[in-house]
DNA sequence: ACTGTAGGCCAACAGGTGTTGACTTTCCAG
DNA sequence: CTGGAAAGTCAACACCTGTTGGCCTACAGT
């Protein structure tokens, strides 16, 4: 097998064309949701055949589970004064659903999660490995076994709200309307 | 027409048949979201015929629109005491997700609204019609529209970290810990 | 008893879905 | 130049969906 190519990004070609095909079932994922995404729509976007998805996904579930491939990117909170940590939090996250564009990913795994099983899974999971570790470094085991399901709840419901039901009470606020309203109510669920 | 029929609640046969439909639609709906639930599905519930439901309802999206009726019945807030705002507010939202599990309306509007247009429009709709004018009344305009979404934010989030995605930190709290821990986020909020 | 009508059922339609297998084209190693 | 694998296309399958129209049945008003 090939011993001499070198490992760039654009190796061999299938492996662009899959590439391709996982970033139109990223965005149809998010904008759409599991059900209402079809492979035939994910296809067309590729601009390539239906077939084609089956063969590098094996099926839509499989095409799923790629698209779910998820990494918060947590900083390290040990670091960061008590009195400081809801703002850093509340901003991070503001950053990682507005950033950029192409990495909808969080934005898939919410809007599906609410109607897929296996979704909510994948979330439960992220939770669990990313969220929860993060949290009780910063503030001992304790405490985060019994505020960090809150804090994810207050998050989750600032992305549900302002990004999948765009409600215009809370897309009218600017981001920093947003960051002093809700820095104080997260510090309040810290303590 | 009948005139002298008392209008007692089970009137007509049919009017039966009709609540039996919209029962059973309202459960699936609220369990599966709005593309998953079938209208074969529903009339199976119902021990009834798939195109009765059509009769009764027209189509699949009257079907929906029919099973969003939605009264938050929020409480008058306005001789609420500012301290205990927050917690008033909490505590009618516990009772009202967890409450008469017949009345699945709040589930299936927020399950649905994630991927569905329409149910979004809704959610917007009661948004501005019972929670907007609630907290404008309690708390005064000015300081609403800037505080009103957060405070939706914050609630939905409890609802959907709670009872949609069920993340296991969050349905593991009692409901007095999520009471002690919100209360005083929301108060935050409020100011 | 008769009949009209409301309530209910059956069978089918047209369209869209995930998925499959056989076929053709592209391209690189020998 | 040539074989053969990799990449891509085409057409079809079996199934499920919302929806429709014709038919049967029960029953209330006369």
């Amino acid at each position: 097998m090939n011993q001499h190519t070198e490992p760039t990004s654009t190796d061999k070609r299938s492996d662009r064309t899959k590439a391709t095909i996982l970033r139109a079932a990223r965005e149809r994922f998010a904008a759409q949701g599991y059900e209402r995404t079809t492979i035939r729509g994910v296809a067309a976007d590729a601009d390539i055949d239906p077939s084609m998805v089956m063969r590098y996904f094996g099926n839509k579930a499989q095409l799923f589970d790629a698209a779910l491939a998820i990494d918060l990117r947590l900083p390290d909170l040990t670091g960061v004064p008590a009195d400081e940590l809801a703002r850093v939090l509340v901003r991070h996250f503001l950053d990682r659903w507005e950033g950029d564009p192409a990495d909808e990913a969080l934005l898939v795994l919410l809007r599906s999660a609410v109607t897929n099983e296996h979704a909510a899974a994948r979330m439960h999971e992220i939770f669990a490995t990313q969220v929860a570790p993060t949290l009780a470094a910063a503030l001992g085991p304790e405490t985060a076994r019994r505020r960090a399901g809150l804090v994810s709840a207050q998050l989750l419901g600032l992305g549900l709200t302002r990004y999948l039901l765009r409600l215009p009470a809370v897309t009218g606020l600017t981001r920093d309307e947003i960051e002093d309203g809700l820095a104080p109510a997260i510090e309040a669920v810290l303590h």
